[in-house]
DNA sequence: TGTCTGACATCAATTCTGTCTATGACATGG
DNA sequence: CCATGTCATAGACAGAATTGATGTCAGACA
């Protein structure tokens, strides 16, 4: 009976040395032992040893040793997953600790790309400001490439916006795919009508959003040659349907933020709803170990809500 | 900076011994750290300077020490939830191991109540029998007293039932609320009406379900004098159901388990829907330790399930 | 091929840190 | 007011993890 390693060890979670859970995810996010070794600033065969003593009291081979690195094993990824939900758990404490004792105080600037509408994200800003008084919001807007560089410039903790890439220096929460589309003022001679070759709009005088347009949006008004005739310019999505509604030119809007207009009946959809560029607007953050104690806790509160919202 | 305690570090994570928490749950659960020594078979001042340390790289008070044991403080409820989190994760890892690995052997056996009727209950077994085909699933029928018994004698691994009190040896995961109605053969002379006084039955032949009867039930039969001429007796629903339809007598039936004969015509509910009593189904299991892996993979999937079923 | 490099494993010596024993302080209850 | 429970502190100790040196293996490159 002194072989107590195996998987069917009852007491698992209480003989083994959690550290190595940690130890772990490290090895594995580091792609190899050494490589951990490095970052950790430990010698390499501590952290072979650490690895050893994990799959001897787990008793299977987590990871496999390759000349260059090591890579998981199918046991490999089920433990992986458990140990970054502990280290998940772990992250959270001391931010956690901090609201449940103190009153936290701090700032949390967000940078913000114009008419966004969401309603988790209001209720997750009243929210947070509920639970945290004294913690002090601000809201800046700004086209979608300078919410990008003001994120990671760290003029702001938080982001919202658009991105065409993935950067690593970044964190990406899915927040809401948002359509656009085109659409005239009433006195515009299609208003009423649904336009079906884009191409007849060449001519038409445009309302754009300079550095602020997606770029879905630049391919397709490049593909057509729509908008060669500038008629009007405003980065601001509200501004540029103001421009819109009072018949400076058509030109593109988010549908949720021209929704009012048109049910008014002063703004007129011009393509067919299935031909609607959508786009991602993600909810950002610099990535992990950067953020403050306010940071954190709003993205919490940010994050569990959109995530409520789109589970089911 | 030799100062690194206080809630603003960033590397907390990687710093503390993760042991900590596991003893940090150990000392709450056991109610002290004199009885946490016990249990974990330590000295106690071992387990007084574990949660000193503990406390220091967190940089708060998490118990308040007492004349007679512990109490947690905000900072320590907000510890406890994460500790338990990472608990829980540490808990899974040989079952999810072991499912990784190797195809899962064992035996899962089955006790429930009869006529149950839950959608996310059997795809869970469907599911379950398709990513472990080697576990053998027994399924057996009994009153819900028997239920409990069994799986506290240990003749069964999981349960499925009604229970009036909460058993430490036990877990409850609540599966659904079920309601009863009172229903009557087409051959009955109420047949088409509604009861309002339940007086007016007093009389009337009853079909019981003996040790299955749900106790509201009881109550509500004594308290009326229901019942106290029994024409019938069946310990399963589906037999009770059965005799009730061939107008041996007026019975308590489940209403999901009656529905299809209703809709045919065969039975009528004598009762307003809101005067149905109503109660829970559990799913019912040992409590933790003593769970092999393939109970502990057959409980996680069926309660993942049913709580997404829950959640929304 | 041979050799070089980088990766991981092994081993003995050392350092460290958690544990134990013993003792003290403090509150509660009879 | 003493008995009995709680937890805290201090110093000795032992075991475990880290170190640093060395060994093995696979792939890259010439």
């Amino acid at each position: 009976m002194k072989d107590r390693s195996p998987l069917t060890d009852k007491k698992f979670a209480s003989r083994v040395d959690w550290n190595l859970m940690r130890t772990f995810v490290d090895i594995v996010r580091a792609g190899g032992i050494g490589a951990a070794a490095r970052q950790l600033n430990k010698q390499q065969p501590s952290i072979s040893a650490a690895l050893k003593r994990l799959e001897e009291h787990v008793g299977a081979t987590l990871l496999h040793r390759t000349a260059n690195g090591v890579e998981m094993t199918a046991a490999g990824k089920a433990m992986m997953a458990l140990c970054e939900d502990m280290l998940e758990s772990a992250r959270m404490m001391p931010h956690q600790i901090a609201q449940a004792t103190k009153r936290v105080e701090g700032i949390v600037r967000i940078q913000i790309v114009s008419a966004l509408i969401s309603n988790e994200f209001d209720e997750a800003i009243a929210s947070f400001h509920r639970r945290n008084p004294d913690i002090h919001v601000e809201i800046r807007v700004s086209p979608w490439r300078r919410v990008l560089d003001a994120l990671e410039q760290g003029e702001v903790e938080i982001g919202v916006g658009y991105d065409s890439a993935v950067r690593a220096s970044l964190v990406y929460e899915p927040m809401l795919s948002e359509r656009q589309q085109l659409y005239c003022a009433r006195s515009h001679p299609l208003f009423g009508y649904q336009v079906t070759r884009l191409n007849e709009l060449r001519d038409e005088g445009f309302v754009l959003t300079g550095e602020d347009e997606i770029e879905a949006i630049t391919h397709l008004r490049r593909r057509y040659r729509l908008g060669d005739k500038v008629s009007g310019m405003a980065e601001d999505i509200n501004e540029a349907r103001r421009l819109i509604v009072h018949g400076v030119g058509i030109g593109f809007l988010p549908v949720l933020s021209a929704r009012e207009e048109v049910k008014k009946g002063r703004l007129w959809p011009m393509l067919h709803a299935d031909t609607e560029p959508t786009y991602e607007i993600f909810l950002l953050a610099r990535s992990e170990p950067s953020r403050d104690t306010a940071t954190q806790l709003f993205l919490d509160e940010v994050v569990r809500r959109i995530r409520a919202q789109r589970g089911p």
